[in-house]
DNA sequence: CGGAGTCCTG
């Protein structure tokens, strides 16, 4: 698996184009016209690294395959190459291809197919660039792309230098040779192999041989993340490219990324000054980065703008602005737009009512999803297919997906197609509700009618098989997206690494993390960030200062997850003292605490019981104006609980409901918790009607701490009808739930009663470990019920669960206690025959 | 331009 991601993550090193420097001099560059003749040595020599040194060109051979070539029909030819293929070697086909390459170069590129799918020849670099002029002489580009692209892959990064000196050598007088150069800078660009791209680029413009602007958008935009960037741009000016729009807009956007807005807008307008218009697609970036960093209405200008230039605002300018007015609530205006759009022309697409959908059902308003639908009819749209949509998300982000299957059927027996993004929704949906493995049969499906699933499919799947637990499996489907060309980025692998860390062990997650940050091209803070907090909850601490030490090495910043999971890692080492140091240095990075940052050191402080210091540091957040979540307010219940503070507590359950921050469930677990302990069931019961007039769903744990408080303050037949009751509104328990009412049945007494629900327990199919027999056969045992304890003892057995020491010891002192002398001895025997018997 | 979600606190 890890050679696999290796070759994934390739390095991107920084540097400039001036200090790139040619490995080797020039001075070797041979101009020789390649000829049957004058071309044997030079070959001989240029492919000296990659070729056997046995391998010697054998003319009499290759001229008999080239007569043989030349006489008769592919067919024939193939065969004829099979008597002399076992005496070929990549020199002579070099020769061959290469003197086929000027004569007849049609017959050239047959022969390296034949040779190479029917022969399985592995074909040298020469032969490979004979190819390439072929087909750049022949104007195939797209077949010289991707025949170019398969070379730099099989090569990889860093091939570069080797690859150049040999295309600078032998081919320089080739016809065509400035295409292939240009091709093979272009296919390093896009295969992201950036530095070796730059340095075919440099050697270029030794040779004197211009690069196309597709090769330098191709460039720009792989680094429009970086400073580079704008050496690049200078490179294109000096070499006078003529520029086409996708350049500026592929500027503007970097700029934009880079966050040097004012420098964007300035570019953006030079293009005016230089006599040429700005481009819609240049405003579309503009107003695209200026929404993503909420600056409506700076993007609203530039949107009126482009009226002013006479340009129309096409399909993706809307969308682009109806979308960020949806993020920020504002649909009534998106819905203006949306008029606009149609005034001006321009029809509302599937996009646009994505996103109409899902800015509606953000802000849960059905209601608003239903204006779009009689919009629509006014219009005389076609509606079904916006309707459905429209409905899908809606069910989707609800969490009602029968009812998305029910609208699919629905779509497909109309005869209507889901499109990738449907599917994305509903995939997300099924992985949040964990039904995987219906959600990769839905991506087969995807597959089999032909839409193509990409990385945010498959990321979505990969994180759901991660949070799943399926990391082996999930990283299957990492190997196969790559397969298909589809390269993964920093969602990809922190999903991977996420639940490698979770599910694998900590080291098998080092080891990923460290092939990623080694290989320089991930530098991504999330991941050290997911490894530095494992560290933390495992308690190592030392590990997780290192880690934040080898962020600035990496060059990269720290955010303030990492100082939380910093100072998490801390207070679960109980050093708090360094944890409050911790958090008094965040803002010397810049960085502002949040609410976890507080949360997280309060926490440790209620644990450790220091009540008082926690509420010190809650009054310090609040002087800081850092906002209190429901999280700090249940650390903050807990506390005043652990100080039977109990009015206390109810005070600050009030006043969370009044100032808007909503009490969760494990807010209100804390609270009944506590009551419980004071004995106050009263309470903690209306605490839980409470829940349920908050719309606030009680969970498994909420039972279990009401059940326990029943078993423990009262009577024991009302905990079982409590029970009963649960069970019959079918509200899902867990385990605890059993085994807590079993446990007070034992020390009753009852012995039939917790054998009953035991067998409930083992039905419900709940996992039941060595801990859960041992339990009940102590309890059953200390009360001398051995005839329980024997039909225990069976079904442990029975279960595949053996025995152990400490479990027989107890046994066999129930049996002595009863004088049940002859079960005593047996199991005597059974103890010391598996050598459990203590020396 | 839509569909992943930056994996931190109880």
């Amino acid at each position: 698996m890890l050679n696999h991601i290796h070759q994934w993550t390739r390095p991107l090193k920084r540097f400039p184009l001036k200090s790139l420097t040619l490995t080797t001099p020039l001075s070797s560059l041979t101009l020789t016209k390649p000829s049957a003749s004058a071309s044997a040595s030079a070959s001989a020599s240029a492919s000296a690294a990659d070729t056997d040194p046995a391998d010697t060109y054998d003319p009499a051979a290759s001229l008999e395959i080239l007569k043989c070539l030349k006489s008769k029909d592919l067919y024939s030819s193939s065969l004829c190459l099979k008597t002399f293929v076992d005496r070929l070697n990549s020199v002579q086909v070099d020769e061959v291809i290469g003197d086929l390459g000027v004569e007849d170069p049609e017959l050239a590129i047959e022969l390296f197919y034949l040779l190479k799918n029917e022969h399985g020849f592995r074909h040298s670099r020469v032969c490979s660039f004979v190819v390439a002029h072929v087909l750049a002489g022949k104007r195939r580009l797209m077949e010289l792309r991707s025949f170019l692209r398969e070379l730099v892959e099989q090569e990889g990064s860093g091939s570069a230098p080797s690859l150049c000196e040999l295309l600078g050598n032998r081919f320089r007088v080739w016809e065509s040779n400035g295409l292939v150069w240009d091709m093979f800078a272009f296919v390093y660009s896009r295969s992201e192999m950036v530095h070796d791209a730059l340095f075919v680029l440099a050697k270029m413009k030794d040779l004197n041989i211009r690069a196309s602007i597709l090769t330098y958008n191709s460039l720009l935009f792989n680094l429009r993340h970086t400073n580079i960037m704008l050496d690049v741009y200078e490179e294109i000016k000096a070499s006078g490219a003529p520029q086409s729009e996708y350049t500026t807009s592929i500027l503007v956007d970097g700029l934009c990324r880079q966050s040097l807005f004012q420098e964007a807008v300035a570019f953006h307008q030079e293009t005016e000054r230089k006599g040429s218009m700005p481009s819609v697609a240049s405003f579309n970036t503009l107003i695209s980065r200026f929404c993503e960093v909420g600056y409506i209405d700076v993007a609203k200008s530039f949107f009126c703008m482009m009226f002013k230039y006479g340009l129309l605002p096409d399909a993706y300018s809307y969308n682009i602005l109806i979308h960020g007015l949806c993020v920020v609530g504002s649909m009534e205006e998106a819905l203006e737009f949306m008029d606009d759009m149609e005034n001006h022309g321009v029809e509302p697409d599937v996009v646009t009512y994505n996103i109409l959908a899902k800015g509606f059902h953000l802000l849960g308003m059905m209601c608003g999803a239903w204006e779009i639908i009689r919009h629509m009819l006014h219009k005389g749209l076609n509606l079904e297919i916006v309707i459905y949509t429209i409905l899908m998300c809606g069910h989707c982000q609800t969490g009602d997906i029968e009812k998305v299957f029910e609208l699919r059927e629905e779509m497909l027996s109309q005869g209507f197609q889901l499109n990738d993004i449907c599917y994305s929704v509903l995939l997300s949906s099924l992985c949040k509700k964990g039904r995987i493995s219906e959600a990769l049969s839905l991506l087969h499906e995807m597959e089999s009618i032909g839409l193509k699933p990409d990385l945010v499919t498959y990321s979505i799947l990969i994180h759901g098989l991660c949070k799943q637990g399926e990391v082996q499996h999930a990283i299957q489907l990492y190997n196969k997206m790559h397969s298909k060309r589809v390269f993964p980025n920093s969602f990809t692998h922190g999903a991977i690494l996420w639940g490698l860390s979770e599910k694998g062990t900590l080291s098998e997650a080092r080891t990923f993390f460290d092939v990623l940050t080694k290989s320089g091209l991930i530098k991504d803070i999330v991941l050290y960030n997911i490894m530095i907090y494992r560290y933390a909850k495992l308690g190592k601490i030392g590990e997780a200062v290192q880690l934040y030490k080898q962020i600035f090495e990496s060059r990269i910043t720290p955010s303030i997850v990492t100082f939380n999971s910093l100072i998490y890692g801390f207070c679960k080492s109980r050093k708090l003292a360094e944890a409050r140091t911790w958090l008094d240095t965040i803002s010397t990075h810049g960085l502002v605490p949040t609410a976890v940052t507080y949360t997280t050191l309060m926490n440790a402080l209620c644990e450790e019981g220091n009540i008082r210091g926690m509420l010190e540091v809650l009054s310090e957040m609040e002087t800081r104006a850092i906002k209190p979540t429901n999280v700090t307010y249940t650390v903050v219940v807990k506390g005043l609980c652990k100080q039977h503070r109990l009015q206390e507590s109810l005070h600050l359950l009030d006043s969370m409901h009044a100032k808007g921050i909503s009490p969760d469930e494990f807010t209100y677990n804390t609270i009944i918790h506590c009551f419980c302990k004071a004995q106050d069931m009263r309470k903690a019961f209306q605490l839980h009607s409470e829940m349920l007039l908050h719309n606030l769903q009680p969970g498994p744990v909420t039972y279990n701490v009401l059940i326990n408080g029943l078993c423990v303050n009262r009577d024991l037949t009302e905990a079982d009808r409590y029970f009963s009751f649960l069970q019959d509104q079918n509200i899902r328990l867990t385990k605890p739930a059993y085994t807590t009412l079993i446990k007070a049945h034992c020390a009753k007494g009852d012995a039939s009663k917790a054998d009953a629900l035991f067998r409930q327990m083992v039905e419900k199919g709940f996992e039941i470990s060595i801990r859960d027999y041992s339990a009940m056969i102590n309890r059953l045992s200390r009360r001398k019920l051995t005839p329980n304890v024997k039909v225990f003892l069976r079904m442990m057995l029975s279960d595949g669960i053996s025995l152990d020491q400490e479990i027989c010891l107890v046994i066999l002192n129930a049996f002595r206690g009863v004088g049940d002398l002859n079960s005593e001895f047996e199991l005597l025997a059974v103890t010391i025959k598996h050598g459990l018997f203590p020396d």
